[in-house]
DNA sequence: TAAATTCGTCTATTTGTATAGACAAATAAT
DNA sequence: ATTATTTGTCTATACAAATAGACGAATTTA
């Protein structure tokens, strides 16, 4: 049942890491259910054709992370394999993607003046060493963190933004005091890719464990860029719906 | 942009392989434009915090891959960005990969027979138990594959249909010689996951990559649903692109 | 109780990864 | 033509990863 998975050497992702994958994977996959005990690690030392040290890291790897549990003498157990979230329990994130909700939405935790880089000038439409702002912020659901966004504003359109919203509390307050009241969403662009330290402490999420990226670019009623966002969310928390009216 | 990545040093995967993802993703995400120059490779030691020869192996890499090339004295170069994917209700993958000149080829790589269970049942809007055909889809962009997909269909309603998609290769196509001319796409249900061994091999992709889920629901144009698809992408090789319009 | 099994730890060696510096080769700028 | 920039290649060093073998510690089995 267990993999007879190639292992590749030099792609630059150490044989422990592959070998914990795989296990990980067939723990999910419900080759080895909850507090069952696993073959020894000489046997899977055996299997994937490496040193029994080696075998061990991944299972070190892997009890950090809670899912696996090793007893001197006894064997190792699977101590919680990760829930696959069923489909119906994960958040509608709808109004992200139609850019409904009023961005940036959620809870500011941190902004800083950064100068525009090549990317941010483009999105922005303002000349390369434009000075801008850029928003952390953190949405939660439930009480469980959703998503990490971080938003780039030419500071020139919002010159009173963090002393805006020390005084009101307000992101949107803030945003209204630069005379900003209405935009719209111009396109979203999403991919995944695995979950940086950052986020992975601000989501609680394990590294290695997918995110799903949101990139998105809000015009105001000009078609001037204003903001341009890029949200990093749980993967296994929430599900993008695009609906196929327009 | 690309600098707040940060380095993750003891995670199991090579420093040079974590700035080759980073510089794909900004290739993906458009900070670096197809035919554009790249900065020098000291410029990126210096802003990743490391030598210039682990860029170099990063550079490599993706050169290898066919998305970079480096001219020495010029510079380093996008060759090729990776593939954008536009979800609307008209969404056909033949459509789009033409649209971005690309070779469109699609193949039926597996069908069979099986009972609607409770999820097909509703998706689908047939009595539990139904009949359904599931085809086992791949779809590959100038000869790299991109997604591999699974859809099931009410079996009465389209008879030949496995034999149909086998001769022409498009589900398009296939619907229509069952009598269904044209159908659209309900909704698209977006997340991302750790792509399962079997999509692994079909996809080209290690184990622990990220894969980002397609689930769709067709209707005809009197709103019965046709087929319900679970599509699988690999997520570092395409962006999903969803207008602003609504 | 004794033996077998299995995880835990130790030393030593080889291979891969990353850093450091230097210089050549090709191109672009002056 | 000369200089600066940028990629390509080389040597050398330090550290992490992986292999190999041996033995101890805890548990189960006979």
């Amino acid at each position: 049942m267990t993999n007879p998975k190639s292992l590749d050497r030099s792609s630059g992702i150490a044989v422990w890491r592959q070998i914990m994958e795989t296990l990980k994977a067939d723990i999910v996959s419900g080759s080895f259910q909850t507090g069952s005990r696993l073959p020894p690690e000489s046997e899977f030392a055996a299997r994937f054709g490496v040193n029994r040290h080696t075998v061990r890291r991944a299972i070190a790897a892997l009890t950090t992370e809670g899912i696996l549990r090793a007893d001197q003498g006894r064997g190792t157990f699977v101590a919680s394999a990760p829930l696959s979230y069923p489909i119906s329990n994960r958040t509608r994130f709808s109004e992200i993607v139609s850019g409904q909700d009023r961005a940036p939405s959620g809870r500011l935790i941190g902004s800083a003046i950064e100068d525009a880089d090549a990317l941010l000038a483009n999105k922005l439409a303002v000349p390369l060493g434009t000075s801008l702002i850029r928003l952390e912020t953190l949405r939660v659901a439930d009480g469980v963190p959703m998503m990490v966004g971080t938003g780039w504003l030419e500071q020139a359109r919002v010159p009173n933004f963090v002393a805006d919203y020390a005084e009101s509390g307000s992101i949107t307050e803030a945003l209204k005091r630069a005379g900003i009241s209405d935009y719209r969403r111009k396109e979203t662009r999403i991919t995944a890719e695995l979950v940086e330290a950052r986020d992975a402490q601000q989501l609680g999420l394990a590294l290695g464990e997918p995110v799903l990226i949101l990139e998105s670019v809000d015009l105001d009623l000009d078609g001037t860029p204003i903001q341009y966002i890029r949200a990093r969310g749980a993967a296994d928390r929430m599900q993008l719906v695009v609906d196929g009216e327009s």
